[in-house]
DNA sequence: GTCTATACTTGGATAGAC
DNA sequence: GTCTATCCAAGTATAGAC
């Protein structure tokens, strides 16, 4: 289905129109309220609607219309975060950015249906990899940013953003899990507010390492 | 069953022991080398060599024994690493006593079996409860060792002992997570690399702060 | 493309013989 | 306590009518 045929394309996430994205969007939808064991397709179909056999005609599997599912997410989220993400310079203000989407995915449930996913990959290598691969460019994306926002500081010497990256990702995933698992958000956000201030001290460390020449 | 009853205990992990004792086993190599999805109640007796049937008659459903299996991984770890683990004192030495347990828990298939139980537990709002429940224990001891490691350091105004042990957990099963989806086990080591570096610059971090009166 | 009906599989759980 | 046999529920997936 290339961009470029006569349909209309009312949300163009994922690439998808009409039933498909319908069947996506269901997907996503029963993903954050039965969790990824209740993601059945009998289950999807109901919640979305429509016959539990479009989900096969249109996906060939439960798994596919749970990817696509995620990739509905990637996009929407490129779309709402990558400009204030890009734009963002200095510790501060990517700390606070970083506040504000992740309260922004836990409203909107994203976390929770990418979390579903994550933990429903572990048991599926084949799944695994597919979600796997819809991380990658956000842990890429978060190198990246730290590249910028260090060059020059000596803290990269000590730590590669590779590494920083895959931490940060990681541990926002962990966060997650567990206080899900627990049902207990507040650990969860008192673990966030620490972090977001200790960004603000990003810039203070330089100078720190400077006098101390450690 | 009491400790007290005359039966022999080869090995009283959980307190189980017997056919119990044997099904807990075959519940976690199960969870090892199958998942979660994979741990039915036919896989679990074919791993053990045992009757599928025993597993309900000794532990009511398949969920209860898998948590056996946990109980018996949480002994185990707490005979193999709790004496060291009370005994460390320094930084660099807690530094590369989680190197080793992670290494050992590694090795063994412990975070592999807990991480499946956390993927399994966040579909399943009882079966969460009753993991979580399982892991408390393990924040509070990280809590306690860093409250008794960091005593007196101005570390302690800047971070809650609680927000950093939940934060650590977290960080430990993220990581656990998202290497176990990539099968990139390397992301993982390197991370885990930094991490002991730091543990070593802990004690440097007071004099800096005395320095710069942050 | 969408519906109904259904084949097929797997898994949890129990009854009852031993 | 352990085994065989079986019931029942839920899920994936397909065939074929519309």
């Amino acid at each position: 289905m290339s961009p470029a045929d006569g349909e209309s394309v009312p949300d163009r996430a994922a690439g998808l129109s009409g039933t498909k994205l319908q069947i996506a969007e269901a997907a996503l939808e029963t993903l954050k309220a039965n969790g990824f064991a209740g993601a059945s397709a009998r289950a999807i179909a109901h919640v979305g609607g429509f016959n539990q056999a479009l989900i096969f005609y249109h996906f060939g599997s439960v798994q596919n219309a749970l990817l696509a599912g995620l990739d509905v997410i990637s996009d929407r989220r490129l779309a709402d975060y990558g400009p204030a993400f890009e734009t963002a310079r200095t510790g501060p203000e990517l700390g606070r950015l970083a506040r504000t989407i992740y309260d922004e995915d836990l409203e909107r449930g994203y976390i929770t249906a990418l979390g579903e996913m994550v933990s429903g990959g572990v048991s599926d290598p084949l799944l695994g990899a597919e979600v796997a691969a819809r991380i990658e460019p956000w842990i890429m994306m978060v190198e990246r940013k730290l590249e910028e926002l260090l060059a020059g500081s000596p803290l990269l010497t000590l730590v590669s953003s590779a590494d920083l990256a895959f931490g940060i990702v990681s541990l926002y995933f962990g966060v997650d899990m567990l206080s899900h698992l627990q049902r207990d958000r507040a650990r969860a956000e008192s673990l966030l507010d620490l972090v977001t201030r200790l960004a603000a001290l990003v810039e203070a460390f330089p100078c720190s390492i400077q006098e101390n020449s450690v």
